[in-house]
DNA sequence: ACAGTTAAGGTCAGTAATAGTCAAAGAAAG
DNA sequence: CTTTCTTTGACTATTACTGACCTTAACTGT
């Protein structure tokens, strides 16, 4: 199944969803003994997936009582929010952010899965033939593609 | 008898078939390792076989506890025509040859007259930006989008 | 107050575990 | 004999995980 980075990646997202404020607040320490791994993982599961892109903010402080708090904040207008995200979007686009604003889009609800799938697997058809510009092409595609759901869905 | 790339082409389809939601999770290493070849073979294979035109969505991750997931997605036999077209494609199209496309489709019902401009719009928004290449970009995208359509219209 | 101790969390670079790419060699088909 | 498909392997890229070392904040005794 999963890593140990995916497990923790839940288990963080479950505390997340019980929370009455969509917020939890974390000991490094002790979650990596629950998990027993070294505290550094943490930090890892963190910064990989719980990104501000992905709609995650983190907060921390050091020494005696100090704790992580994550939060999953939530945005007003999921549509203008959507846009912006397209707009964030530049001439280029790495493999990584595009699946940071697939899986934030998906988490708003503005795509489903398997809409995510079929994307994720047109753009890798797509970008797969050529050689150079791999990321260029990518950001067009995933404006052209996001933009027509918006549009169409609206 | 078959090839190798045949034979593994077979065992994808056949866990395929077992699987309850059409999807299957293999290790590339062992795959290769349980079929004797190198590991790029099974690339090959997927990259021959498993093509999002013959229905399947191919997706992947590196690293530690990485995968190769293979999805099968049905497509309606009507649609086999509208298939066709997008196949015709090529890796460049002109303005002309895309409005001839985009007529086609709309004359047998695929898409909508709204549909149709929504796709003009995009793709000229997309190539407007660009100096070089934007019969080969237009490809890319008139393919991503009717594709998108095709499949979530299904 | 101050200094020392204790109790957190942070950084970074290195290692291991996967998968991807590309071009060249080999095999099969026409 | 030429072209197309298959197979291989060397090199590359990405992700996960660990551990040594660093920073910050609170507490404690004098």
């Amino acid at each position: 199944m999963g890593t140990l980075a995916d497990h923790i990646e839940a288990y963080i997202k479950q505390m997340l969803r019980r929370s009455e404020d969509n917020s939890v607040e974390l000991s490094r320490a002790q979650l990596a003994s629950d998990f027993s791994c070294v505290p550094s993982q943490i930090n890892y599961v963190l910064a990989t997936r719980f990104t501000l892109e992905r709609g995650y903010v983190v907060e921390s402080r050091r020494g005696g009582g100090g704790y992580i708090r994550v939060a999953h904040v939530q945005v007003e207008d999921d549509l203008t929010h959507a846009v912006n995200l397209l707009k964030s979007i530049g001439s280029q686009l790495s493999e990584r952010r595009m699946e940071n604003i697939l899986a934030r889009l998906r988490d708003i609800g503005l795509i489903s899965p398997a809409q995510c799938n079929l994307i994720r697997g047109i753009v890798q058809q797509e970008t797969g033939t050529i050689s150079q510009g791999k990321d260029v092409l990518r950001a067009s595609l995933v404006r052209a593609l996001l933009f027509y759901i918006i549009k169409s869905e609206a």
